[in-house]
DNA sequence: AATTTGCGAAACCAAATAGTTGCATATATA
DNA sequence: TATATATGCAACTATTTGGTTTCGCAAATT
């Protein structure tokens, strides 16, 4: 079954792989020396970072190299921003709240 | 096995869930309203859920409440920092070059 | 041409997962 | 006091998952 970005970066090793190739595309053995998994282990996730469009393949010759998809990677920014929305409200109705609060203390004295 | 935070969000309900909880606390029952499964199986979500420290428990009698903490979220967003990072920078290396293209045009006329 | 290297896929296996059913316990209500 | 409600847990089941081993194919090297 096809996952979702989400199912995808569940698996340690595939969060790993990620943070791997973000900064330069690597190839498939290149990736594996980094992990004690075996290479096809490395290729199995791949291909399920492949599928979800979390990364991309260029072909040179025999050998294949990976690099993130970072507009991918957007979907988990944009699914978190509910949540950034709503701690940043709470700090702001914090920040506020200890504005009245200092002020109140101001005109106690 | 106990989960980390990327493996409690990979399942949909438990991410549908997170999004209800966000903004108010609801007891299991008020959850499961919302959903084709069992109560259950949604008590087993938020068993996940509250082992990784994603949600707290509030107990009011026979009733529990479960609220989202915020704070474990952002160690989601501090993941995808980096990438953040990337792409930002990324795009200001495209921005110079568009800049530097657009000096080079206006020099030539 | 023969051999080596890069690589994905199939088959297998043990472990983990998600949902259901049934049950037990604590609390609220009649 | 009896009944209803809220809730978690154990047992079960089918499905999914992650890693290994083996194999086959294409490209590079000898």
């Amino acid at each position: 079954m096809r996952r979702d970005i989400f199912q995808a970066i569940a698996d340690p090793t595939r969060r790993a792989i990620i943070s791997l190739i973000a900064l330069q595309a690597m190839t498939p053995n290149a990736i594996a020396d980094n992990f004690h998994t075996t290479r096809q282990a490395v290729s199995k996730h791949l291909r399920i970072l492949t599928e979800c469009e979390l990364v991309k393949q260029e072909q040179q010759g025999r050998e294949i190299y990976y690099s993130l998809e970072l507009e991918k990677m957007k979907e988990i920014d944009k699914w978190i921003e509910q949540f950034r929305r709503i701690w940043e409200t709470r700090f702001n109705q914090l920040d506020d709240l200890l504005s009245t609060l200092k002020k109140q203390k101001k005109d106690e004295n």
